[in-house]
DNA sequence: TCACAATACGGACCGACGGTCCACATCGGC
DNA sequence: GCCGATGTGGACCGTCGGTCCGTATTGTGA
């Protein structure tokens, strides 16, 4: 066996494991799911789930981690508009179709993150690296305003923010998407406003 | 004995859980703090806390409340700016420091809370006071941005955003406090670019 | 093919948690 | 001081994430 890899078995039951726990989540919520339901889910023991994964985070982090992967190769190596070589505008709008349509499709699992380890948002690594790219591609297009539309266009792109607007409070997730891309227009007035035709109902 | 009113020792009681509530969760961060922890310290069976409050969501309602509703007083009833009566755009500017302060101040407990009931930071009656009172003031300076704005600054007011900010990014309150008040001047190119100068710091 | 060391397994077990229950203590109107 | 109403406290419960270790499986080198 080359040394490093794993036994066939235990590449087995990892695999089992991550398909149990993504329909799991999927259907019954992150929170509602125990480790011990998983487990037999996955027909496995509870210790296999702790051997393999760590610690329940870690699980989540994992069942997350390969629908990140594709989505970055797609902007690392894909084609245009989203892939590097196409003109910045449209570049900018393509990664903002793909981040909400990420967030908003795993907004299960983010939420659940975010909520065992605080910060996740912001401090995780990998979502640095989706912030970093959506800084790069701002910069681009808006280098006036850089720094503040990344800063509001994170916030809006947060799991609960997103799933507050859509699931709470009735919105329709094209409008959310039409928001973005207006707040990010390199706009004839600033980027005020666009928004408050997303957001009609009023907050109060 | 008056029907309806608390019986002598369980007013003490009372009185006794809360303050042991408010150190320990203040002292040691709420998620630390057990029912165990709390029971201890304040001289009192578990059982005590339970039949008072109902479940741990209720006590730490229960200890924000006092705060809430002495921020409230002023606003309904306190002297200008802050109070009615004085010009729109002091009592909104007024209205923002109120928040800022009060939503830093007590960061810990309104984490907590939004940490068990999702979306309490829109959802809860108490917190959809002051996003009506948010929309109203704005309203009366910004009748054409009211919507967006009361959605950008309430986002911007959450305890998790602030805490990142100000914790981990370790911006200076003070910077926070001057980028809100900045997006809520009536603008001379609308409500972009003021944050720019908060958010120095690339967010990458 | 086989022996055996390395690896993996699974479920009993652990400590801690929020929450319940009820025999007993205390209160306060009469 | 009597006595029903109210309150009390801590043993107890079910569940959770996580650990432990005797046993089973794997794959390699001879």
């Amino acid at each position: 066996m080359v040394t490093g890899s794993e036994r066939a078995d235990a590449a087995r039951n990892r695999a089992a494991i991550l398909a149990a726990a993504a329909e799991l989540f999927d259907r019954d919520g992150v929170e509602q799911v125990s480790m011990n339901d998983i487990a037999r889910a996955a027909g496995v023991g509870k210790g296999t789930i702790f051997r393999r994964f760590g610690d329940r985070t870690a699980l989540i982090e994992a069942v997350l981690l390969p629908r990140s992967v594709a989505m970055r190769r797609l902007v690392d190596h894909g084609p245009p508009p989203l892939g590097p070589g196409g003109e910045a505008t449209d570049a900018l709008h393509a990664y903002l179709d793909l981040l909400l349509d990420f967030v908003w499709e795993n907004r299960a699992l983010i939420r659940a993150l975010e909520h065992r380890v605080p910060h996740a948002y912001y401090a995780h690594s990998s979502s640095r690296y989706w912030l970093t790219e959506l800084a790069r591609r701002l910069a681009a297009t808006h280098p006036q305003d850089t720094d503040y539309l990344t800063y509001i266009l994170s916030t809006a792109l947060r799991a609960d923010v997103l799933d507050y607007l859509i699931s709470v409070r009735g919105m329709d997730p094209e409008q959310v998407r039409a928001g973005l891309h207006r707040l990010a227009v390199p706009a004839a007035r600033g980027p005020g406003a666009p928004l408050a035709d997303v957001d009609r109902r009023s907050v109060s």
